[in-house]
DNA sequence: CGCGTTTGACCTGCGC
DNA sequence: GCGCAGGTCAAACGCG
């Protein structure tokens, strides 16, 4: 083997070992973020009831805007993970008053209010679960003083409307089913690990890394041939 | 032109 | 009392 194709070999190899390096980070990555979302899970499952207040991260309780007595409803819902939008259909129109960033999590808090009665303070906050962004934490609010609610609300307090795209999770149950699916994803990761973790595995890759090296001057030549450009 | 959204400024309560 | 952070206001802007 001449030194060229040594030097050449040497370089892929280690382009290999730098893509085996970025796999592992990937794979902590997803890792902690797994540990999150148990510990989410744990979170929600302590405060299982009607209302959970777990996630609201506000820990201030300003009186002035909510005399209520009432807990804030929360309601989880399960979006399309590339959806990045913070629009929840439950039926009510609801008028965007602001955003803000949030301290203990990235994505911005929107604040709605009612916008189908003039006087109605009914009131939501929606923001992107911290765990797991795939999942809007909207909070209700006040309540709505107009009729028209009755036949709008997805709510427990209405009759149960499944027309929305959007999954409602309102317990740690559902909760509990999104970590299934996450459960999958450990499937995956373990098997990509054990892929890693195999030296077998690099050892072949190398060698296949090898073969298309000893392969290109030949595709180079076909290229030229063709009248391809070379790259 | 009206309505909804955006966004920076401001207000207010809480913790230290 | 002060600083921080969440919540609200309101002017500017965009869109139908």
């Amino acid at each position: 083997m001449d030194y060229e194709k040594v030097e050449s070999l040497e370089v892929e190899l280690q382009h290999v070992k730098d893509e085996n390096n970025a796999l592992r980070l990937m794979l902590e990555d997803e890792r902690r973020k797994y540990k999150n979302l148990q510990s989410y899970l744990l979170e929600i499952k302590n405060n299982e009831s009607s209302y959970v207040h777990s996630l609201d991260t506000n820990k201030r309780t300003r009186l002035e805007e909510f005399p209520t007595a009432k807990k804030p409803l929360q309601v989880y819902v399960k979006t399309h993970p590339m959806d990045d939008s913070l629009i929840i259909k439950d039926g009510y129109q609801w008028r965007k008053y602001g955003q803000k960033v949030t301290k203990d999590n990235a994505s911005p808090r929107a604040y709605f209010r009612c916008s189908m009665a003039p006087n109605c303070s009914a009131k939501k906050k929606v923001q992107r679960c911290v765990y797991d962004r795939s999942i809007i934490v909207a909070t209700y609010d006040g309540e709505h003083n107009h009729d028209d609610a009755f036949h709008h609300s997805f709510l427990p307090s209405s009759s149960g409307n499944n027309n929305s795209p959007l999954t409602i999770i309102q317990n740690y149950k559902e909760a509990l089913n999104i970590m299934e699916q996450n459960e999958h994803g450990i499937k995956i990761e373990e098997y990509v690990s054990s892929l890693i973790k195999d030296p077998e595995f690099t050892v072949a890759i190398a060698e296949a890394v090898a073969q298309s090296i000893i392969a290109q001057p030949m595709q180079q030549c076909l290229n030229f041939n063709l009248g391809h450009p070379q790259e």
